[in-house]
DNA sequence: TTTACAATAGCACTTTTGTGGTAGAAACCC
DNA sequence: GGGTTTCTACCACAAAAGTGCTATTGTAAA
């Protein structure tokens, strides 16, 4: 490797992989380090080893497998994204794996890869990552889209005035009447008043049921 | 179009265009209705005029020019997606506007279009966002997934006991004390107490500072 | 010009929350 | 075994929230 120049050394990007079937695991080892510019730092068959080293390691992408016996590819990826955010994750899974996939998106991961990817196309995939993409199949893409679009309006909030609007949203924040009176130069009482009939408008009957309609979910 | 068979035109997806260059709008009609199995039942060069006219046809997609004058493409999307959930909405963008593209699939759309796409590109794109998928660039997809991730747990809400994330999840749902101590058969007092210790550990003084803190924000 | 509503404010009262103290039983760790 | 933590529970009190009245003002709609 140093054969070439160390500026090249440099720029590698390093890549772990952790997959507990052996063969699997050993060809993606060799095919990233077979390709220019990429060397694979780590090597790992279950999530637990993964943990020990990847802290210190600090590679720029790991690729990891779905479904990990013990700790899964989804708890591993949600460690990784809480701990060491400048790790990239990718998923390898097998087909039928949607419901996984997403939840490890949401986890933390930035795409996968099926396991039938040609090996050309892996690293496309890799270089993907590394350059600010995300991929995936078009159909999770969709899933992702979807759960991340504003939910549907209430329209009961929308029988708000802008003031009451305004009242909620103080109130939201965890200010106590006084506070929100303060805030907006008028009476606890007004405060209460609004309150009372933000709550009837709502159709609930605390401060935290209104805030959960406000905020939809 | 009635000369092939009824059968055929049953299946006929429907699309519609809002857009306000004149040219890219026919364009588009032209390369729809040219296409086997589409036919484009409505163009409009503002969002106003597609607001009349699309909840009666009901078209199964609408190509939206994402900066349409007067109200936006991204404020149709937006209606449509309130009121007609039935019509997948895909963007049409130039350049460097992610930003916008963005805020548009947030509102509603499945996908986008760059303008320089040629026209076989557009009807793969057509075709994919009725089959279930979401066309769009890898960076976009990557910017969706970063904001649907589920954001970084704070450590202070780490220190919680089980039993005080239970009260926790149950406060945030809006029950009363009493409430949750019948759903988890302790007394009113334990519940306080719970509540109490919760309070000090995430530094907050009320549930609502609490919950807040729980749902990071 | 009525009518309707929004915003304001006060008062009285109940319920719910939040704070402080104490304390026993069970589980877990050295 | 002894120490620590967690969950449980009771009491008392202060603070805040919620409910039910009334009432004035200004503004917008019919």
């Amino acid at each position: 490797m140093l054969k070439y120049s160390t500026a090249y050394f440099y720029t590698m990007i390093k890549v772990a992989v952790v997959e507990d079937l052996d063969d699997y695991r050993n060809g993606l080892v060799n095919l990233i380090n077979w390709t220019d510019g990429y060397e694979c730092t780590g090597a790992y068959a279950t999530a637990e080893e993964a943990i020990k080293e990847l802290p210190a390691l600090k590679p720029d992408v790991a690729l990891i497998d779905i479904s990990l016996p013990g700790k899964s590819g989804i708890e591993l990826v949600e460690y990784i994204h809480q701990n060491i955010s400048s790790i990239l994750c990718m998923m390898c899974t097998a087909y039928d794996e949607d419901e996984k996939v997403f939840k490890a998106l949401q986890a933390g991961a930035y795409g996968y890869l099926l396991k039938t990817t040609s090996p050309a196309d892996i690293m496309n995939a890799v270089q993907q990552l590394v350059n600010g993409g995300a991929p995936m199949s078009s159909d999770v893409a969709r899933k992702v889209i979807a759960s991340f679009q504003s939910p549907k309006k209430n329209n009961e909030t929308e029988n708000l005035t802008a003031r009451e609007k305004q009242v909620l949203e103080l109130l939201s924040k965890g200010l106590l009447y006084k506070e929100i009176a303060f805030q907006l130069s008028i009476s606890i009482d007004t405060v209460k008043r609004h309150c009372f009939n933000i709550y009837e408008k709502l159709h609930v009957s605390n401060r935290t049921e209104a805030i959960n309609k406000y905020h939809q979910h």
